[in-house]
DNA sequence: TTGTTATTTGTGTGCGCACACACAATACAA
DNA sequence: TTGTATTGTGTGTGCGCACACAAATAACAA
């Protein structure tokens, strides 16, 4: 009783044509008399007939460009997981003729991002995967790719445009809320003051960062009983400078529980361990400091944001839209992996089973 | 500078032998004689040779058997989820030649376990995929597929013995420790009363509930502020007694913490929701009822077992194994996802992301 | 040397599909 | 009617590999 495959040309049998037709009714190409697109269609049906991925596949040979616009990790290792899982997606692919052109540009400094963007431009693209770090030249540059009839797949920060054709990332309000929550349960005193640390310089400031403050203060709108402070540290580049800022703001506000934005949660503890022994920490991200800090119980949470599924995910639907034109959703919110010292090791090697799936 | 596609036909140009040998070469079959088999090796190395995954599955046409032995989700939801991956798994991969036999036994009756096994033998496959839920059924079970040359994988529980592939699923310890830790936290009362649930027959006690429970226990072991209490309800189906017996123990213990050891604590909130207003919860699984007893408040914590994950990746790595003949990691941890109302949503939505992946 | 067998190597075909090209059928104008 | 577009359809080739079978060569005995 072994499953019998279809093939196009039982399609064309059973609707008396030639294979050569139902291949245009299936690409939807050349000109086809309203009689046999008819015939063919119902024999499709009839038989159950789905073209075989492999062969597909195969035969259609031809390489398919893409660009892959992505900060460089020398800067802020966040980008790490995001580049390995860009790489680990483009190997993947690269037997079904997608070939991947990675650009990477400085984090704090814009023209290379608009450099990156006009290279891909200049390069014969289907598509762009973008970390859109800088919105407005990200806004611009998405109307031009758009105009040029170019996909892009958005990664890590959402924009707020129509120019794209998908979204992988975190639902960053929510993560603000489920911060809350987890300063909140964890929380022993009464009265406490909780305080939102965004360090990020202006240039890569991002409606994510916005959107992840919005949601950690409504998690309070109505409990009076906590109080909700917000500073924002521009200079952290200067370790001096940082260190002097920082100082005054634990001692102005001495809070019991931080909530810091991003993955730089370990600049603080570098400096300030000891005075932050009693206040609990949520940060972001699986970068290796934090992760130290994590299991050496400093900081008691991280929200993992999934930065390795979010470049793997970010070159497959790309990749998936040219092989088997396979739209993919619009918005694809990654999870909000709470991370604790307990399980925090899985989630380092989540990594692996990607890698096994084909 | 397209990617040139190294091809065997290559390969053998350059070693100075046909295709034919090549193909010996990489398949280890037939006979070749040394020389040519070294001037081969070399070719290959110098070229960079990979054979092409794609031309490949579609040359290999042959059909390959292999069973999924799985408990019905009739009489336990939690493993609906895992009867869906498996689903999604096996569309995936039927046009690479992987038929998949489903076969359902009752979660409550070894004896239909025992007989899908036997059917399982019956049928002409390379491999299994098992849930197995009776343990010294099932090590009789690997032993004789073992002896048989049929490759296992198993999901769901470990099994201590050498006669499987592959393990997918959790670390069951490390999920108590995790359970202990958020009881922990989250507690304000000092001297609380924890107490361990486990809600099963003796008919599905299996290693992974043990491993569970001392994982718990082993994170107070040196804290002796912390009373841990630990009781197993066998009579569970049978409403009314199950009430009684509850009933007694909540009040015995009057618990600040409640563990339970499985995907039943909505069993318990069905009864006493009220009664356990200021006890903490935390279960297991996203199956329904537990969502809205979380999203309700009443569950404070799910620990995600991801159930999809487990029964896609066992297909997956099942069919990895046959048509490229990766061999999968001996043990599988799937991450322990902390799952609280404000990033449930994202693990119910989680398998979408599966379906995306090729 | 020739005949026989064992070993090694080469060639051809098919997997199912995409696409180019050739050709047939029809329409429409001169 | 013939000629020329236009529309519709069929055939052939190649993608890269796996495998069966045929052919060639080596090894050995008589």
């Amino acid at each position: 009783m072994k499953n019998q495959q279809i093939r196009i040309i039982d399609v064309a049998k059973m609707a008396g044509v030639s294979a050569g037709t139902v291949d245009r009714v299936l690409h939807n190409r050349g000109k086809v008399s309203e009689s046999s697109r008819e015939k063919v269609q119902k024999a499709i049906t009839n038989l159950g007939f789905k073209r075989n991925k492999i062969a597909s596949a195969l035969a259609l040979k031809k390489q398919i460009h893409i660009a892959i616009i992505t900060p460089n990790f020398a800067k802020d290792l966040y980008w790490k997981d995001v580049y390995s899982g860009i790489v680990a997606a483009t190997k993947r692919f690269e037997d079904f003729g997608i070939e991947a052109h990675i650009l990477e540009y400085d984090l704090f400094d814009a023209q290379t991002f608009q450099d990156k963007i006009d290279e891909a431009l200049s390069l014969n693209i289907k598509g762009v995967l973008l970390a859109p770090q800088f919105t407005s030249a990200a806004l611009n540059a998405l109307y031009k790719l758009k105009s040029k009839g170019i996909d892009v797949i958005l990664i890590n920060s959402y924009l707020e445009t129509d120019n794209f054709a998908s979204y992988i990332g975190q639902n960053s309000y929510q993560s603000g809320l489920l911060a809350a929550r987890l300063l909140s349960t964890s929380n022993k005193k009464p009265n406490p003051n909780f305080l939102i640390l965004d360090i990020s310089s202006k240039a890569d400031k991002a409606y994510h960062y916005k959107q992840k403050i919005l949601g950690f203060k409504s998690f309070f709108t109505d409990k009076e009983d906590v109080n909700v402070f917000e500073k924002n540290i521009d200079q952290f580049q200067n370790k001096k400078q940082f260190k002097l800022i920082l100082k005054s703001i634990l001692n102005e506000y001495s809070p019991d529980g931080l909530f810091v934005t991003n993955s730089r949660a370990h600049l603080i503890l570098d400096l300030f361990k000891n005075q932050l022994k009693n206040t609990t920490i949520v940060g972001f991200d699986l970068v290796e400091p934090n992760v130290e800090y994590l299991q050496q119980g400093h900081i008691h949470y991280l929200i993992n944001q999934n930065a390795f599924q979010q470049g793997y995910l970010g070159v497959n639907h790309l990749a998936q839209l040219y092989i088997f034109k396979r739209l993919p959703q619009k918005i694809n919110y990654l999870p909000l992996d709470v991370v604790l010292p307990e399980n925090v090791d899985y989630y380092v090697n989540e990594k692996r089973y990607f890698d096994y799936i084909l």
